[in-house]
DNA sequence: CTGAAAGCGCTTACAG
DNA sequence: CTGAAAGCGCTTACAG
């Protein structure tokens, strides 16, 4: 059921010259006459040719392709990293192949999926990448992650990462909320096992020892980065005898929720509780009332990622094994000063 | 730069057996004895051989893979739509890979994208497919298109689609909204070019006539599926003389919009003003209060699309050239009864 | 049950 | 500036 396509050699034929001399013209190649070159154009543009991508793959030893493997499509945050990864791959004069690991998840084997298929893999793994070690290896493919979930030793994995500097980040989410005079600061937390959940925590456990507020830990609540999970973490926290006066959520998405459960209960954010996420996801700015965040710059993580990749294709070298870019703060109207505590009584 | 990776030959002489029988065996091909099959898988996973796609697809004719391309990442329902698909191909045996059409968009050529790299494709197309045609057409490969946002002329596309019932959905929300005791509801539509908008506002229109209500055009707002406009359209709404007691939005993402210029002005939903939107994302369920909603089944979308797909791609031949699939009322938390009229006063 | 040969549609050195 | 030949790594008829 293949289509019987038009070939180089239909081409050549149409235009009365050889298929090598067919083949340079396509491919840009120097030295060929612009009569000559007018003349395959046309027959292209007349028959409708375009070149057979295994066959060239084949021929050539590389297929001009990006594989872009990803845990899951529906993070939030997937297609700000793909807009970098595809205006780079675009720029290289390379497509962008994107697949989940659903796919090839049964044998955990990536090589089926890529092996003269793509030039390299970008991985975009917010979970280990140990299942998947052998066949990366084997498959003897560059390749790069970005934002891996675990931080595995550098001898585990040594493929080269680009991450976002999720420690920073978080110190200057307690260093706003604290320059806001808040000191009761919850902090919903994400699945412990993951290196982002990790680094945030830790943020803001040691934003609290630099303002010299001692740890509470019923102010620490877990959410597995969900919107309802970040809703009921709220709800926890809003059950307290002491409440907190400002949340530090571990995501956009949770923070989402944990407003939610706030103007459930008939209290306002910002005017009587602050909360601030982390990621900057597109619909941060979009909700009520806008959303203080942390910026992960997802584009450029995506951008950089791919300029790796396509470095180590080059067989110019990775530049560094691990890139971590910096976290901004991006204020909105979600944070506001704590209110002095008669006030709230 | 390609790998210097193993080959069937490489296998072949490790096994002490002919290429032809490894193919055979990693085919799963009838015909090999059983002693043969486990000595070459031996040999396959000491070399941890895997296939090159290209060779394959190339002397195979085909390329046990699906290509799905979309117009953008980040629609929120594209996840759910692709999760079906993905079950569907798998239980085929083959494989999804997905694109944008940035990548190719800049000539508007599909083929190269497509051109011996799959099977067929599933176009994921809210928008119009008219620029795409000719290369479609001349690439000559079997097409389905999920979810048209533009209901093409059948001569002029003519390719298999799957499609939501809008016009449905939109009538049973309007139901919904009558049952409960609403008169005055107003409705956020969507982009007026795109099919799905015109499809749900007709039933928004019938809705009213069937209840003998005058339309209002005061009532009929538009937005563009955002969050953020969803939001001012609301805002809208409830500056009016007089306000609706219930709100149609087009879709889940203006709900929630809606639903947050509700909470801003102080009032409550459903208490206040009931929301119904349309789609049923998965965050519609999350949300607070939770979102009454119309089910596009996006899973069977993708599932049944991808299934017509195999059958043309098999020569069997399309089931039908336009399937429509039911959509289906979610009662939530987000509306209730209307309130009586001097209560509200 | 096993294998030698041809060929899929290109590109890559290499000649002229 | 142009082209004939070889070969990329497989699968497909076809023999034995």
């Amino acid at each position: 059921m293949t289509s019987s396509s038009i070939t180089l050699a239909d081409v050549a034929s149409q235009a009365g010259v050889s298929k090598m001399t067919v083949s340079k013209v396509i491919n840009k190649k120097p030295g060929i006459s612009e009569t000559t070159r007018q003349r395959v154009m046309q027959a292209v543009d007349e028959l409708g040719y375009t070149v057979h991508a295994s066959a060239r793959a084949l021929a050539g030893g590389r297929t001009n392709t990006l594989g872009v493997v990803v845990s899951s499509l529906d993070s939030q945050y997937f297609s700000e990293l793909m807009r970098g990864a595809d205006m780079t791959a675009r720029d290289a004069g390379l497509e962008l192949l994107i697949s989940t690991t659903r796919a090839s998840h049964e044998h955990r084997n990536i090589g089926r999926l890529a092996h003269g298929l793509v030039d390299g893999l970008l991985m975009v793994f917010p979970a280990s990448l140990v299942p998947y070690e052998r066949s990366l290896r084997t498959l003897n493919l560059p390749v790069v992650v970005i934002a891996p979930g675990m931080q595995e030793s550098t001898e585990q994995h040594h493929f080269p990462s680009v991450d976002a500097d999720h420690y920073s980040g978080a110190r200057q989410a307690m260093q706003h909320l604290l320059s806001l005079g808040h000191r009761r600061i919850a902090f919903i937390g994400g699945p412990p096992h993951l290196t982002p959940s990790r680094e945030r925590l830790r943020g803001y456990r040691e934003g609290l020892l630099t303002a010299s507020i001692a740890p509470d830990a019923e102010l620490q609540v877990t959410s597995d980065f969900s919107q309802r999970s970040g809703f009921q973490a709220a709800r926890e926290l809003l059950a307290l005898a002491e409440p907190p006066t400002a949340i530090f959520a571990v995501n956009d998405v949770s923070a989402f929720g944990a407003i939610e459960a706030i103007k459930d209960a008939g209290l306002r954010v910002p005017d009587d509780i602050s909360v601030i996420g982390f990621d900057n996801i597109p619909q941060a700015s979009q909700v009520f009332p806008a959303l203080t965040t942390i910026e992960q710059p997802l584009l450029e993580m995506g951008a950089a990622g791919t300029r790796q990749l396509l470095n180590l294709i080059q067989g110019v070298g990775a530049v560094t094994d691990r890139l971590i870019v910096p976290t901004e703060l991006i204020v909105r109207a979600s944070t506001g000063p704590v209110w002095p505590v008669d006030r709230r009584m």
